[in-house]
DNA sequence: CCGTATTCTTACTCCGGAGTAGGTAACGAG
DNA sequence: CTCGTTACCTACTCCGGAGTAAGAATACGG
């Protein structure tokens, strides 16, 4: 009975770190930053609190971590979905679908990711928002791609990153409303998304602007 | 001397709760719900604890109080901006315009509202997503009376509550950007989004939609 | 001028939870 | 077998901050 009532016991150290990260990822995600108590990662993890201070120092330090291995994850999944040979148009089509299906298989990921940290404004929303901007980033370099070589004029082209910005923002938001809605098929949700998103910015590429007709 | 140097006492209930109120808007947009302690909150106020207490009740009372004051104030603002007689397009820019406005003046107001309470699973998450449902619903609403006026079929419609909750963020996100760039006039923000929203919502009703070529 | 209600303060209690001290047991090398 | 190293635990300390007890000072009606 001492073999297997026994605890799996004294294992590497990069094992116990996956299971602290995996179960500080879990209790973060289910009660927030402050909410959570390194007690209860401890317990989830099925190890006690010193280990975690040994291995990944303090709670803000464990925070970070996960926040940087989750959004690797994230980006990683992203550029990996894309295909930049293909027409801009596909490319966001690509970049956006395997973002959904990258939340839709890692609720607590995104959890993490999206409401906790904007939130605090300590050192994590750099970690984050650094991660915001690279996909902000990337999607301004396709849509001033398109903008430059479409010959789209200068003030058009400066609102590149906030539409940008008001982009990846729709698609957080729409992440969300996606959760609360999980009989949605992923394609057309996106497919959704793109049409709002890409038909609007085309007509802004052709010029087909829209304008308040008073005021 | 005893008159001058003496601190304003003695304030009626109603005042002392503005300032209070006040106060915290202020400490906990600068620090987040569960950073801010009630005794700053107090020093900022002008006015011992224990009255925060007396007045306001606990800590998540207070928030609570600022984020139904807040929400109040915005939503206000935006219902009290839209001429509910005018075409469509024109309530959605007015609506937009008074949101942009309100979060350009209110700037702490906002913070609270969207950056503190998304995170909290508490019982404030309620209080400021009950009034992102009414954002939404009333864009919705928008959105679905031009689809039916126009005889958008019925996938298409089933697309506009989502469309409104991208919309709701992508209002959010731009917002967001927004204070970091504070040098581009308000009208300029809105206008780009009602051309990338609704330029898209229009095709989307016209039956012009986007689809991916193969996948 | 006395009682009663309201405003307001100082000076505490008390606890959850971050972080640690110090020790035990299992492995591997020589 | 022993010595060093690594994995791991129990059982604490300690503090920030939420919330309170108990009373002081002012107003005001009668």
């Amino acid at each position: 009975m001492s073999v297997e009532d026994r605890r799996v016991k004294r294992l590497p150290r990069e094992v116990r770190e996956k299971q602290i990260l995996d179960a500080a990822v879990r209790v973060f995600s289910e009660h927030g930053y402050h909410e959570a108590s390194m007690d209860e990662v401890s317990e989830v993890a099925g190890v006690s609190k010193p280990m975690i201070y040994a291995y990944l120092g303090s709670k803000e330090d464990l925070f970070a971590a996960c926040i940087r291995r989750e959004a690797g994850l994230l980006l990683e999944a992203i550029v990996a979905g894309v295909d930049a040979t293909v027409a801009p148009d596909m490319q966001l089509w690509m970049g956006l679908k395997a973002f959904f299906e990258f939340v839709g298989g890692n609720k607590q990921s995104w959890r993490v990711l999206h409401r906790q940290v904007i939130s605090q404004g300590g050192p994590f929303s750099d970690e984050v928002l650094a991660m915001r901007s690279r996909a902000i980033t990337l999607v301004d370099a396709l849509l001033v791609g398109v903008a430059t070589k479409r010959g789209m004029d200068e003030h058009a082209q400066k609102s590149t990153e906030a539409m940008s910005a008001a982009l990846v923002g729709a698609s957080e938001s729409l992440a969300d409303w996606w959760l609360d809605h999980p009989a949605v098929p992923t394609r057309t949700v996106v497919a959704w998304l793109m049409n709002l998103v890409w038909m609007g910015f085309g007509d802004l590429v052709e010029g087909n602007t829209w304008s308040p007709s008073d005021h």
